[in-house]
DNA sequence: GTAATAGTGTCTTTCAGACACTATCCT
DNA sequence: AGGATAGTGTCTGAAAGACACTATTAC
């Protein structure tokens, strides 16, 4: 009971930045400057600075702005990963968040980061790829009860966009009807009104955003049962 | 870009015990012993030790034996609570995990522990109530849909046993024919042959305990959907 | 008009709760 | 026998999916 002062652990955050291109859910990497693993890809992070950062919520948003440019509405807590062998500089413990952004805001970051398919995710360092398979199963289950992937849709969405986004993450057809019952329901999107998409051969679609009373707490929304 | 090397930053874990007594959800809370608020009731915790634990799952498992005397087979990771402020010492990272045991396996331990219900909690140290607080609502959130209820069950228990404990945890009434139903899908539960729970003036009930296949899988349980 | 997609009305199927009934114990 | 709770069959209403139909654009 004389030794409560541990040896020092390593603290970092990562974040698992998620976006959809092409259909695919695809995560965004970074290029490591410094050892261990430096020149390989791998998830941005980085040591939490006690100095600077009020909490490790801060930390990640401040990681997400100097690694790849850019600010998430959208940055939730995933899991915390740790211990003796996971980095090789010794004992470390990693609280992992996860950040959705639709493409056009990684556009916006000049394209500096890399995206991969995290269905066809090369070997990673430490246990990114852990990691990353976590944060996926994640969004993959919220997206069945919640209204999480609206934040991978730039607004104004129109509503067969958003459904192709639910798919894309799903990864399987939605009925039509009922997508639109549920977002009904939910109340979540308000009409633009007068804003319609038109270009297509076709009847043109109503356009839709996020009602401001659930601009923020989307993240915190847990099931609606 | 020179000071990678933040400064220290304190990393404890902290456990969420919960049990079910008298029909409502307690937690276990223990006394202090060092400062800061020595001799306070707060939730077991302690230093993340390097030198003997393989991560922060095997710390909170030591935290239990070492401050509670038990072992608990449902330890989960709850989330990760962080900070300047949380800790009058300073910058503090503390991975919270959410442990459920029966009343009887506690009453195994000596006792030692005072249980306090969670819906009547006297103020905590630290961040402690938050704490509890998102353990309480991820255990009645994960009861609507998954089998997390029979850890707080000793086994060989009884359907109307398990539906009471359900109940008490989500606080309302299930629909018998329902719940049965929902056991049955599950396809979590065995009866144990010729086990019947008899003493009462009516007709005895069937014994169950969990499946082999469901012992240690239950925490991992995400949806079913 | 035709092709193409947006949006809606309605039927069907599926699932959860309500209710009632039988079963089996103790007294 | 009577009271009490265990366990089950069945009806009903709500919700989700299937399908078909109308609406509106570009060409």
């Amino acid at each position: 009971m004389n030794n409560d002062r541990a040896p020092a652990v390593i603290c970092t955050v990562d974040v698992v930045l998620l976006t959809l291109e092409q259909g695919q859910l695809k995560v965004a990497l970074v290029r490591r400057e410094r050892a261990p693993f430096a020149q390989a890809l791998a998830l941005p992070g980085g040591y939490i600075h006690a100095q600077d950062d009020v909490d490790t919520q801060a930390s990640a948003a401040r990681v997400l702005r100097d690694k790849a440019g850019l600010d998430s509405p959208y940055l939730e807590q995933l899991a915390t990963f740790s211990g003796a062998v996971r980095d090789p500089r010794g004992w470390s413990v990693a609280v992992a968040y996860c950040a959705l952004v639709p493409p056009e805001t990684l556009a916006q970051a000049e394209g500096r980061v890399p995206l991969v398919a995290v269905d066809a995710l090369p070997p990673l360092p430490f246990d990114h790829r852990q990691i990353i398979d976590t944060a996926v199963q994640r969004v993959r289950s919220k997206s069945q009860y919640s209204s999480l992937p609206v934040h991978l849709c730039a607004e104004p969405f129109t509503l067969p966009q958003l459904q192709a986004v639910y798919e894309a993450v799903l990864g399987e057809a939605i009925n039509k009807v009922s997508f639109r019952r549920k977002m009904d329901e939910l109340a979540m999107l308000e009409p633009v009104h007068g804003a319609l998409q038109t270009g297509g051969a076709h009847r043109p679609a109503q356009l839709y955003r996020v009602r401001a009373a659930y601009r923020r707490s989307l993240s915190l929304s847990a099931r609606g049962l």
